[in-house]
DNA sequence: TTCATATTAATAGTATGCTAACAATTTGGG
DNA sequence: CCCAAATTGTTAGCATACTATTAATATGAA
């Protein structure tokens, strides 16, 4: 009944997404520090794994979906952590290809299951039909990125 | 069909909000820079025009929502722009209290437009109802922060 | 072949977020 | 009053993201 305490939902999305987003990470963060990784590093892992060793550097960022500076400095650090390799392409000798050490993979493993833990922990409570509802609503706003008609 | 195009909702989740999250910053930074602005100080001085003026720092930074030091680093920049100002507290000389200038308010109602013109366009197509849904999912979320129980 | 243009990865610089550690100040017990 | 403990804001240092620029290499047209 009090204006001050009336939230328009368009009004309130973009805040509260920044805000969870960093909450998500923090959590995730929090549990892989005692393992030496971040969330970053390890999403990058996870897409190698995903799409196969021997990514070049341009078309991995482009599947995790950041760019390419940004990348160097991650694979920078999980190169000094030996758990990923880049490697001179013999075809182009511009570009590098990226790979999981063996030391990587058993990371990965690892891991798995904290991931897991921390997903459940976050996700406690919540159906499949309300996340999926929520990624319908993600890939729709992505999904103006290109628009300039307005 | 094929199992590697198959996503599990609760897999992608983390990874998808964390792309959307930068996808929105990115969109608003853009549209403020020529107005000399970014998405953290305008959400700083959101904040200031919704609580009021005279703020104390901890009790901003706790409204915003981040840590005391995020918030020096921010209040430095929004000072050197002349949009806010940090006053000396008379009771507790330990604490400051900020205040929007009259520049901070000029400009507050000049990027009031822009904001509403990127939520536009970001949240085009999509109900009041879904974005309501999202929040209510993101507020479940947020709501485990201190759960330890499991 | 040669030279302009593309592309790839790296570097530099900035912004935003965090934790840890510090200085100044207040508060409360003795 | 006086000193230990708590609080407030700051600084330092790190991680992650961006844009702009540079260096090395490849490609393609003349």
């Amino acid at each position: 009944m009090n204006d001050s305490e009336y939230f328009d939902p368009r009004d309130q999305f973009g805040f509260r997404l920044g805000r969870l987003a960093r909450f998500w990470r923090s959590r995730l963060d929090e549990k892989m520090r005692p393992h030496g990784l971040t969330q970053a590093r390890w999403v990058v892992m996870i897409h190698l794994r995903r799409g196969g060793n021997g990514f070049k550097q341009k078309a991995l960022a482009k599947f995790v979906g950041i760019e390419g500076p940004t990348l160097v400095h991650i694979l920078d650090n999980l190169e000094k952590q030996s758990l990923i390799e880049r490697r001179q392409d013999k075809v182009d000798r511009r570009g590098k290809t990226v790979h999981l050490t063996d030391e990587g993979w058993r990371m990965i493993e690892v891991l798995d299951e904290v991931v897991a833990e921390v997903r459940n922990e976050n996700l406690a409570g919540i159906s499949d039909a309300d996340l999926a509802h929520c990624l319908t609503v993600f890939e729709n706003i992505e999904s103006h990125e290109n628009d300039t008609t307005g």
